[in-house]
DNA sequence: GGCAGGTACAAAACCGGTTTATCAAATCGG
DNA sequence: CCGATTTGATAAACCGGTTTTGTACCTGCC
């Protein structure tokens, strides 16, 4: 099957090409007329424009990029993203702007394929998620001058807009929560210390605990299940156990659970969990997990409407998105006596 | 920052664009001194071409795109789809072709997403999943000329090339396995019967138990984790209940899981069950689930193979890609007496 | 010495759009 | 009724590459 080009029409209207683009895109400097007939025309021969020819006249390409970075075994049962990805893709799709995808294994990767879509001109902007301490890309972007939007925040940003979620309120609703069940002594899972968002609720965690008089005790781990139960049979075998743990992601608390189970300490009867990142996973265990959660899709959907608006020359600020939301389970309960 | 063209590279080197792209692309016609100069004078100009010119000029795009069409709240957990993408993603990022992606709810909009790609021609070629009875997008890529893969087959292709790994086999060994466990009535959750994998896997069940004198019962779902435990629910509440359950697929599998705590149904004691789709998640939960998986990443790679020959004009055939693997663990057990 | 053939580069067309400059005809004001 | 402006279209340049064609110059051979 052969597309139409522009020429096609022209040569069909019997005008020039110039005249069909002004009335193709609703330009004046055509009568009415004209332009009807070359709508018509361009409509019979099912036209569309070929995004590679205007992404070269006009600069922009009609594309948006975002790279991944988490070990793609973690990538796989990690919600997160795939939820990120349909809200990013659903608003992206409403204006025909495509999403340009790739997972990266390291920050080297990571920092060559945007610079790569910089220099091919492949993209008009992007996507950073999972910020991370001094983190490179961000003084790149700037450098290279491409459009960019930061999922996360509202520190490091070094210049660029950001959305985040204020969490440091939905950490301290979980600890008081777990205090007011009578915990004492409560442990956090961590995420991967070099990344921002992960000391951000380290920090607000241990600022909850340390007003309410707590112990606390803390793992980092690498995100995966692998690392979330090993760090839970870790803590469970210490003389004095955590009654309570939260987990930074949906996939390590599942695992805590399984760990529990593994073990023989029923929960919530001896241990309590708090998982981060809400997901149906969440919901399908046995006891379903208590879970503090955000709406990702709507996050990335508004992540996307930013950049869109940074992309099309619109002045773009910084803001919070919604706060995340505490949702109780059968996974935590009373403290044991 | 500005990106340098060609032209500005022929400016410096006193010769003109075409030796420069000569040059550039290792083609006769340039001596060994100008060559030399010309790269030379490209690195340090940090030169990179331009994809969409290249596109433009050279008809090719560097682009791929997939079309995922499960609803967004699966899509977030099943580790399948995340797996396949990072599998397809390594083989492409080798060869500098970028995946485009888009999520489609629906059929329609599904058709359309390809269309619209192929009408603005932003990639060279597309993957096809989950494959349907009757599926319209195949008579479409042909119609259009686009080259696709299909990740699935044998049936249903319409001259199409797919890879899809043979599933009779390890149907069969896994019905086998239940059966020697002394399991007689055994039960199925299965994803949507559009999906012809679906109903290849069914047929497979059902002459599996057949041939071996079982029971069976199925349950289609919509692959989502609450209709798996709904299903669950279902069997596990029948007058004789079936002793062990295969599911379509982890997360379903899991749920499953769940429903059986929840009804206080030991697992494997009184209940063994089966996923299809072997995941991380199925290490994680206690007890860790026997699963049938085969490694989706290198799966996605094979076919991202296929489709790249495919585009380059190479002749591709269909074939099959590895068998499925039964990975025995702690969900199941012998039938309870 | 003249001609065929090859080499090394220049010039120009092309891909499919957008955009600017140009220009003739129609319309307007005084 | 004539110059000035507006209208509606054309011609051509441009985006950044690739590819085809053209053209000097050099070499080799009879």
């Amino acid at each position: 099957m052969k597309r139409p080009t522009i020429a096609d029409i022209a040569r069909r209207a019997g005008v020039t090409k110039s005249t069909v683009s002004f009335a193709l895109n609703d330009r004046p400097g055509v009568s009415a007329a004209t332009r009807d007939r070359i709508l018509d025309i361009a409509r019979e021969m099912g036209w569309q424009p070929s995004r590679v020819a205007r992404a070269l006249s006009g600069g922009r390409a009609g594309v948006l990029g975002l790279v991944v970075d988490r070990p793609a075994r973690t990538l796989g049962i990690e919600p997160f993203f795939m939820q990120l990805i349909s809200g990013i893709e659903g608003e992206l799709a409403a204006r025909d702007v495509a999403l340009l995808l790739q997972m990266a294994e390291d920050g080297q990767t990571q920092v060559a394929a945007y610079r790569r879509w910089w220099a091919e001109r492949r993209v008009d902007g992007v996507f950073l998620v999972d910020l991370r301490v001094d983190d490179e890309r961000v003084a790149l972007l700037a450098e290279l001058g491409l459009p960019a939007i930061v999922i996360g925040g509202p520190d490091g940003l070094g210049g660029l807009p950001g959305v985040w979620n204020d969490e440091a309120e939905a950490v301290r609703s979980v600890v008081e929560y777990l205090a007011a069940l009578g915990h004492r002594r409560i442990a956090r899972v961590a995420g991967p210390p070099e990344l921002r968002h992960t000391t951000a609720r380290g920090a607000a965690f241990e600022a909850a605990a340390g007003a309410l008089g707590l112990t606390t005790t803390s793992v980092s781990t690498d995100y995966t299940g692998e690392e979330g139960a090993r760090a839970t049979r870790r803590l469970l075998a210490a003389p004095e156990p955590p009654t309570a743990v939260v987990y930074d992601n949906d996939v390590m608390a599942l695992a805590g659970l399984g760990v529990a189970g593994e073990m023989g300490v029923p929960v919530p009867g001896r241990l309590s969990i708090v998982a981060w990142d809400d997901s149906v996973l969440c919901r399908l265990v046995h006891p379903p997990l208590t879970a503090v959660g955000v709406d990702i899709a709507s996050y990335g959907a508004e992540v996307a409407r930013r950049l869109l608006d940074l992309v099309a020359g619109d002045p773009v600020e910084s803001g919070r998105h919604a706060a995340p939301v505490l949702t109780p389970r059968g996974s935590t309960g009373p403290a044991p006596s």
